[in-house]
DNA sequence: GGAGAAACTTACTGGAAGTAACTTGTAGCC
DNA sequence: GGCTACAAGTTACTTCCAGTAAGTTTCTCC
């Protein structure tokens, strides 16, 4: 990060000499996640811009409009939460306890980034829907094809993968959201208790 | 509704003569919910304020600002939600169908107001996920006593109602998400498939 | 009947998204 | 080697919208 930090001070306008460019995409969203983490989730491009050592129309250039960062860091922390949701599965047998790591996993790696995860889930701008989506589809095509197989093993129907993932995805988008926002703070017996209504559902059974 | 309609000539300035007051709270509301239907989610307080027949500061003065509108309209939608719910429950037997015929009439609700759904649920403004969580609080409220009741008729330790309130309220959301924006549109199919899980869990039992 | 409050409208302010216009450096071409 | 075209920036503008201040008319009450 050779160039970041606020206290650059305004370059002549102009292509720069001697070949060298200005940050790239990557650069550019990580100044917008440092952004997001310093100023809140209301950040304007203006802001992401200087804390990239830039301006506004170069992030234009290498990302895009309000939008399209929106979407490109909800990419990136989709990403995130799907290795860590993979991560905390792998090798495990199905099972309750399974499903507990994989919400904690998760609810770990939204409580890492609570500033980037209010910013992509509503941010501003009046796409916060459009991306809700996106963001969830993102999220909920593993998810199927995690539910697909389990389903399949179990001798079950899988039809219902799909409306599964949607419905895991967002609850736990729901309870992310309680997390970083309420006072709930035990992500063991949260993740826990999410963990036994999806394992066993509402029947005394 | 005496004066809707966006036709009318702009009154002069000044105080209303012959003691009539301009729209109330209920109508500036209605008014808005009739914007929101007309131009979709994105729509501005000059419009809505056009759509009551009046001018913005009167919208200030009866709701308020943006969030206050978005607020009160979440409350609206959120009282709807939970009448055509409680109405599915009265007098079931706790079970599948019930659960299942609680979802569908979420869903058919959503899908009444699709627009005002898209408009609560993110809209616009920095502050959609306080207003989420705003709107998540009223519906979560209600679904808690009733899990409460329910867990005690069986038995069971409540304490996870809460939890499991906002989890049942953001599957909720998401699947009326998926509802409105992709092509998804068998109502009880999507209703007894949410059910399954809710009710028995992935668990193979 | 006149002063002050009440209930409006018009007109302004400020900030942020998006874009046009301008500036500087580089590369290719004859 | 100079000239043209393009590449890669910045500055400055436009537009839109939320929020608010200032102006206008009517009502009320002494």
């Amino acid at each position: 990060m050779a160039n970041s930090g606020h206290n650059t001070k305004p370059r002549r306008p102009g292509r720069p000499a001697r070949g060298d460019r200005l940050p790239d995409r990557a650069r550019v969203l990580d100044a917008a996640e440092l952004a997001i983490r310093r100023e809140g989730s209301a950040v304007s491009l203006d802001a992401i811009a200087r804390e990239a050592g830039i301006t506004k129309p170069v992030v234009y250039a290498r990302v895009g409009g309000r939008v399209e960062v929106a979407n490109a860091l909800a990419e990136r922390l989709t990403a995130r939460l799907v290795a860590a949701g993979g991560e905390a599965v792998r090798g495990q047998p199905f099972g309750r306890e399974l499903i507990a790591g994989f919400v904690a996993a998760n609810l770990r790696t939204v409580r890492e980034h609570q500033e980037l995860f209010l910013y992509v889930s509503g941010g501003s701008g009046d796409d916060a829907v459009p991306r809700s989506i996106y963001l969830a589809q993102l999220s909920v095509t593993p998810m199927r094809q995690f539910l697909e197989r389990a389903l399949e093993r179990q001798g079950r129907d899988p039809s219902v993968a799909d409306s599964w993932a949607w419905a895991i995805v967002g609850l736990l988008h729901f309870i992310s959201l309680r997390l970083v926002s309420d006072e709930v703070s035990d992500i063991p017996t949260l993740a826990d208790q999410v963990a036994s209504l999806v394992w066993s559902g509402l029947s005394d059974g």
